[in-house]
DNA sequence: ACCTGAACACCGTTCAAGT
DNA sequence: ACCTGAACACCGTTCAAGT
């Protein structure tokens, strides 16, 4: 079950290698956390890990969490937190179209960077302020084009559905542990010749993202029209 | 940690309750996981619950299946192999897009039924015949229509990403355990007038995807045409 | 061949104890 | 207040033993 040698330096360290024994902190074990995470996987993060890695007995931490659900609504919230950087650069010249373009693939960069976490992303509700905030950008955005409230939360609803569940399957981890036996059932795809020649041309994530996405707003600028005639 | 409190008949029983001790199959063990997956979640499954649920030693099970993860193959089989179900149902005189409308909604009602397995679904890759017989249905669908190559494979990706995403967060249980505290939390959106709007409309799950599911097709039908001319 | 029981190396969390 | 250590009720899996 083991799936990384934990190799290296432990996560409480600089960048010597010198253990940094700092004062335990809400933030500070978040980060720690995150970059457990990112390294480990969500099975491979554990309390007791967690405890060694920064030095610490692993009761410490019920000092400033209640308890480990508290800890990945702290992840999730400070990855959240990564996706506002950059909001001001927006240039609000461009079109809608280009400005949401823009606001979404940031929003794919930084989940992008976090394959471990998207799981946690995906299901855990999250009122981070930075999600809020980018929620509420987006959505004034789109009303400004005409949208009516229902349709608004519809899109930036699918919107986000989208962006994490494709990421999911670009880059999440299994659950309940890897995969076996690719080898033969990899074979098995000659059995289904529509399926096989589809899959023959190759495929490269960040241009599949953003067509679908284009042809998402294709659609619902469509339906606008209509809505308008 | 414990999530729902394992009450009533044990799954390997009959409708008045009396113990079926069986004879141990890959298949029967695949049957009560996922019938427990569906009462207690991913974090209440374990070889030793499954093992007290059908009156045998957890320890059984490694003569039929290799190790955890082999389960968790077994169960994403099982359930792409509901998927299958009713697909020669539908009336090839129906428009591509009745067709495909139906497909992914059948698609959709079976995974909806297992909401605790979504998320096993969405990150573990499967062969499963079943799935791949759907995904070639599917793409000979599509490419009737004229569809490219290149552009089949983003669109079957895309759907499929779409349905799994959006209910993964409509019905996903969270990772990590259950979020505390949405009190408070619920009153923030206040800070976020946009936000605060869209959502006071209120959510049809059902009425949702089918207009982003109609928006996603427009979009695509829109891009077959400006290629054709 | 199929199932069992003991054992190993793990979990999250409680609780009493230390400073 | 913050951290520790022992303890409790769990995990998946190995391995030798039974039939």
């Amino acid at each position: 079950m083991t799936r990384r040698p934990n190799s290296g330096n432990p996560l409480g360290a600089d960048a010597e290698g010198r253990p940094v024994r700092r004062a335990l902190t809400r933030e500070y074990i978040i980060r720690i956390a995150l970059a457990m995470l990112d390294r480990d996987g969500v099975e491979g993060l554990s309390m007791r890990k967690l405890g060694a890695e920064l030095g610490v007995n692993p009761m410490a931490f019920y000092h400033h969490l209640p308890n480990k659900s508290a800890l990945f609504d702290g992840v999730v919230e400070a990855v959240f937190g990564e996706v506002t950087v950059g909001l001001d650069t927006l240039n609000r010249e461009d079109s809608w179209r280009e400005q949401l373009v823009a606001l979404m693939c940031q929003f794919r960069t930084v989940l992008r960077q976090h394959p471990n976490v998207l799981l946690v992303l995906a299901t855990r509700p999250s009122y981070a302020p930075s999600l809020m905030a980018f929620g509420d950008r987006t959505i004034g955005l789109l009303r400004d084009v005409g949208f009516t409230e229902h349709d608004l939360l519809i899109m930036i609803s699918s919107l986000r559905s989208y962006t994490i569940g494709q990421l999911l399957v670009e880059v999440g981890q299994p659950v309940g542990g890897p995969t076996t036996a690719p080898d033969e059932a990899a074979a098995l795809i000659s059995h289904y010749p529509n399926l096989a020649k589809a899959v023959a041309g190759g495929y490269d994530p960040d241009a599949h993202y953003e067509l679908t996405l284009q042809a998402m707003l294709d659609g619902f600028e469509q339906r606008l029209r209509r809505s308008k005639s």
